[in-house]
DNA sequence: CTAGGGTTAG
């Protein structure tokens, strides 16, 4: 058995099957916990041997619970884990094999993998039936099901009845709502990790999670605590760790400190810190930075080498400066180095040739791509075609959008606008109408800001919120002082009509606005207001941002999706924009 | 005898 755990390699692992199979007269014959262990390895080796195990389980006259275990576990890990539920459906109605708790858990992980949220909860019902629910690693198994299958309320449940939780439970329900959009509850639930249940600590998973959800909120002074916690509890020796810290930074504005961080870390990067740390750079329109990163890593340090996401964050960060033939030549020679490019690579292609103008080329790229455009590719070169004002593709692309089912109240309002602006008021009046009739979502608008450590959300149109009396009063001025300036309102906008849902633009605008009134009435003067995770940055709104930069001297720091927009003295750091 | 939780991406 000793021999069995040290098996390393493919070879290692022939070698072992050989020699027992020199002192066994058959495989069959092997003694049980050795032939398992032996099946476990060919089982769970990375080395593609899964088809062996298959082979050997089948060959079994008998085969233990034990054999299946190994068989279903390594299937769960496979490519294909959903063929975990063939083997565990026939094992089901065999007189010989008991399923125990852990055939359930593989079994459980495999709906997960396969979205089937039906199959989870008739297992779920199963486990309560046999007595199995009181096992913990299978509960947590449940807990990040239902999380996978987007039900977050029922990993609640399930962990709020367990008797005993240890760390990965945490963990399970901490990631779960990180990746299901709830991260402020994930970051509740993680400060909550060792006050109720005794012996349980936070771990490097824990952090990871809990980071992430700081990236998504942009809550950096959160992060900051959570750095803390990561340097008084040893836990940046881990890479991983260090990578979502330089991910929390870079997506919370601060690559200064990401790109610390990266300097000084001490154990090895992998390639995902490389690819963190350029996509940061690139976010922020840093694009020399991060080609410069990118010829290291070209170049073999760590020894790592670039791959498909390490292009993408090249290609994003010439996409943020209007880097067109850069851009393109990295594309041309991911293709040479063997990394195919996939959708993202060819949606950041049309999106760096859509906003430079190059529309046709863009929209030639489209056409001629190994696989069909989705509803991306369209919004992207709409886009490009109200920059430069061509209606014609516009039109084109609007056609798409519609056959692709787009229901998104932007594309319609987009297209207006390109109308709009060359006074094509018939056509305008059509595609509103179009709005009326098709069902188109109004997105709900919203905006998250941080004024001194705290984290504000704002809603559409939000005049519940408790400081209403002064933002209104803030946006008036704001709206004066800016017009005395010599801004003449644009279409639709007009700042203080938030909640008017009868001007399109006004959808988008409203928690900028918002947003940006109540930074100035809440920060001193002088300070930045940082807004995060907005809904979208275009026209007469990035107009104003600039002018209130100006007028009001104060720096406006905007994440917008991947982009950070820093308004300055009246212009913005995004110039190939609008 | 085996098991559960994790980061980069248009």
């Amino acid at each position: 058995m000793e021999v069995v755990s040290r098996c390393r390699t493919l070879s290692h692992i022939k070698q072992l099957h050989a020699h027992l199979l020199s002192a066994f007269p058959r495989f069959l014959s092997i003694p049980s916990p050795t032939r398992t262990k032996l099946m476990d390895l060919y089982s769970i080796s990375p080395f593609g041997s899964l088809p062996l195990a298959i082979l050997l389980f089948d060959h079994l006259n008998v085969p233990s619970i034990y054999d299946l275990n190994s068989l279903l576990r390594g299937i769960s890990l496979s490519p294909h884990p959903s063929a975990v539920y063939s083997y565990f459906r026939s094992s089901l109605s065999s007189s010989c094999l008991k399923l125990d708790a852990l055939s359930y858990s593989f079994a459980l992980k495999s709906c997960a993998s396969a979205l089937n949220l039906p199959l989870t909860c008739q297992l779920h019902s199963h486990v309560l039936h046999l007595g199995f629910y009181t096992d913990a690693r299978l509960q947590t198994t449940l807990i990040d099901s239902y999380a996978k299958s987007g039900v977050l309320d029922a990993s609640r449940k399930v962990f709020d009845e367990m008797v005993t939780r240890d760390v990965a439970s945490w963990n399970a329900l901490i990631s779960g709502l990180a990746q299901g959009d709830r991260p402020d509850e994930a970051l509740r639930l993680f400060w909550r990790i060792g006050k109720e249940d005794d012996d349980v600590r936070a771990n490097e998973v824990s952090v990871i999670g809990a980071l992430s959800a700081c990236s998504q909120l942009g809550a950096v002074s959160e992060g900051r605590r959570i750095h803390e916690f990561v340097r008084a509890n040893h836990l940046d020796g881990h890479v991983d760790v260090c990578n979502v810290l330089i991910d929390m930074y870079s997506k919370c504005g601060f690559v200064e400190e990401a790109r610390e961080i990266f300097d000084g870390m001490e154990c090895r990067r992998s390639v995902v810190t490389w690819n963190t740390m350029m996509m940061g750079f690139a976010m922020q329109g840093r694009t020399h930075e991060a080609m410069e990163l990118f010829e290291r890593l070209r170049n073999g340090v760590d020894g790592v080498k670039p791959d498909k996401v390490s292009y993408l964050a090249v290609l994003c960060a010439c996409n943020h400066s209007g880097l067109v033939d850069h851009g393109s030549d990295f594309f041309e020679s991911m293709k040479v180095s063997g990394v195919v490019p996939n959708v993202k690579h060819y949606g950041t292609l049309v999106d760096l040739l859509g906003r430079a103008g190059r529309i046709k080329q863009a929209y030639d790229v489209i056409v001629s791509m190994p696989f069909s455009p989705d509803i991306v590719f369209w919004q992207s070169l709409l886009g490009a075609c109200k920059t430069y004002g061509n209606v014609e593709m516009a039109e084109v692309a609007s056609r798409n959008l519609v056959e692709l089912g787009s229901r998104n109240c932007g594309d319609f309002v987009l297209l207006s606008n390109i109308y709009a602006a060359q006074s094509r008021w018939v056509d305008v009046g059509r595609v509103r109408e179009a709005m009326k009739l098709g069902e188109v979502k109004k997105v709900p608008g919203f905006s998250y800001i941080e004024i001194s450590g705290m984290i504000h959300k704002f809603n559409n149109g939000d005049r519940g919120h408790d400081k209403w009396n002064e933002i209104s009063v803030k946006l008036e001025e704001i709206r004066f002082r800016i017009v005395d300036y010599g801004y003449v309102a644009g279409t639709g906008f007009v700042l203080h009509d938030i909640g008017d849902e009868e001007k399109e633009d006004a959808l988008y605008f409203h928690s900028e606005k918002l947003a940006v009134a109540f930074g100035l009435i809440s920060s001193p003067e002088g300070s930045t207001i940082q807004v995060i995770k907005n809904l979208r940055i275009c026209g007469d709104c990035h107009t104003v941002m600039k002018l209130v930069s100006k007028v009001y001297n104060r720096e406006i720091i905007v994440r917008d999706r991947s982009r950070f927009h820093r308004f300055r003295d009246g212009s913005c750091s995004c110039k190939d924009y609008w």
